[in-house]
Parts: structure tokens; C-alpha cells; sequence
DNA sequence: CTAAATGCAAAGCATTTGCAAATAT
DNA sequence: ATATTTGCAAATGCTTTGCATTTAG
């Protein structure tokens, strides 16, 4: 993956623990501060929360990464990618992108309110399709 | 209002402090802790943070009370009520509910990626129409 | 070479817990 | 009368800050 190309333009250091939180958190596509954390160490067994924190937070204000809040669990985080719905599912707790034009939505809430929509956080939740498998066995 | 009987339903003691959590938060529609307890300090000048944790934790436990996560936000808390989308002004922070259909959406959602939908938190943010107006003058 | 990043320790907030005293039922 | 709640103080947990050292460019 290009991440250097991405830190490079908002003049970031690439640095190997930045390389690895982009790849882990590529890898997972939503992940939380100690998962990462733990994850982190296996490379690098000195590294430090601080430097996590450090890093999440320039890399949120460049916006190469998003924050993910979702009822009930830490903040989760994923690279930046297209405008998208977020499915949990309460048995596994893992998590799903979802592309789906809300357009309509929005219109709707922009007559129905007389905001001037930016922007948004949709997280459904219910059960996912291995889990209903499982339940039904 | 009646808190007491919804107290009374989940077995919750009506304590004086209970009541005017409630009816702040009924007040303000959507309130953090911090603003909670500044507003409680008034008519209880020795309630602690503390009590209103623990109350706000049986609360929501109980559903009389639900947590709304918003991006770059501390956690609010408002009445449960029937399911709204929330609206937030970037401009001035406030909070708007809107009622609105979303089986659509939902049944889109489940179509495409054959979860169970349970629940769900949408967030909108944007300029509400006061801060829009000032903007253009 | 120098500006930024790392990692440690300490500080700072937010939230929870334990417990004695007060209160609701 | 009893179980719950309150409010204090202490503890815990999560995140940030300061600073000396290291590293990327």
C-alpha cells in the first residue's frame, strides 16, 4: 500500500511504527487503541501508548485516519476512505463498511430541519450473517 | 412529568436528586455529564459527580435514559424516546432530533449485507438555520 | 544539520469503587 | 426495618504532556 506517498503529502515523517499502525489498521479495517496497541508490540516491544496516541491524533487531524464512534465500545479507527455505513454486530462485535447512496436521506433532513448537512455517523447494529448461522444451529 | 412512575416501573428509588436529573435533561433535550452536574450544583450545592455517574449509569441500564455519541463530542445523554436521527451545528453545538422514516434504509442495509438490523445511531452534522443566517449577514 | 518523532515518566481528566451515613419505601 | 442511594475519598483507567534521546529528511 502507498502510505508513504500518503504521509509524505501532509509532510509526516515516515517512520517504521507510522508504517505499521497504517498496515495494522489496513489490515483490520477497524481497530482500537489497545488492540493496536498489543499488536504493535509484536514488532516493536518498546513502543508506547504515548506514541499510539501521538500518532492517531496527527494522523486524524490530516485525516488519514477516521475516528469511529459506536454505542457501547471504545472509539474504533480506519483509514479514510469513502463516505460510508457502519454495521456491528452485538454477538462478534465485528464491524462492516457499507456503501449506500444516503442522498435521499440527507435531502430529507435538510427540508425536514433547514440544516446545511456536512457530514455523518451511521452505525446500525444487529446480528451479522455468520452469527444468525450460528444461532440457528 | 412523570418521572416517578417511570422510576417506580424499573424499581429505582425516587430520590429528589433523580427527579431533577430527569427534568434537566428533559429540559435541555441533550446534556454531557459536565453540564449536568453544574446545573444539579444549583439546587444540590453538595452532589457529587459520582452520584450522578451512578445515576446515570442505572438509567441508561434501565432505558429510561440513552447515550448519543457524537464525533468530536463528549457523550450526551437525552430521555429515551421513539427512534430520531440527530442533528448537530457545528456553528453552535446545538443538538436537533428528526423523526424520520428509515425502513428504507434499513432494508437496503440488510439486503446488501444480510446482517439482522437491531438498532441503529445516525448523527448528521452541519449548520443549523440560525447559524446559517448569520453567516450571511 | 535540524526539525520531527519516539519512548519514558509524570500529569491530567474522566469514570468507577468502597464505604459510612442518610433516605425511600 | 431494610435495602437503596448519597456523597466523600480513593482508586482506576484512559489520554496527554514534557523532555531527553533518537531518527528521518
Amino acid at each position: 500500500m502507498n502510505y508513504i506517498e500518503s504521509l509524505q503529502q501532509y509532510k509526516l515523517k515516515v517512520t517504521p511504527q507510522r508504517l505499521e499502525i497504517l498496515d495494522i489498521i489496513y489490515q483490520y479495517g477497524h481497530i482500537n487503541i489497545d488492540d493496536l496497541y498489543n499488536l504493535l508490540q509484536k514488532k516493536f516491544p518498546t513502543i508506547s501508548l504515548a506514541t499510539i496516541y501521538k500518532n492517531i491524533n496527527t494522523m486524524c487531524d490530516n485525516l488519514l485516519l477516521s475516528e469511529v464512534k459506536i454505542p457501547n465500545k471504545k472509539n474504533l479507527y480506519e483509514l479514510t476512505k469513502t463516505e460510508h455505513i457502519h454495521l456491528i454486530c452485538t454477538k462478534c462485535d465485528n464491524v462492516s463498511d457499507i456503501e449506500l447512496d444516503i442522498s435521499d436521506l440527507q435531502s430529507k433532513i435538510e427540508l425536514k430541519s433547514d440544516y446545511k448537512v456536512i457530514d455523518n455517523s451511521i452505525v446500525f447494529s444487529g446480528i451479522c450473517p455468520q452469527c444468525l448461522k450460528e444461532n440457528n444451529e
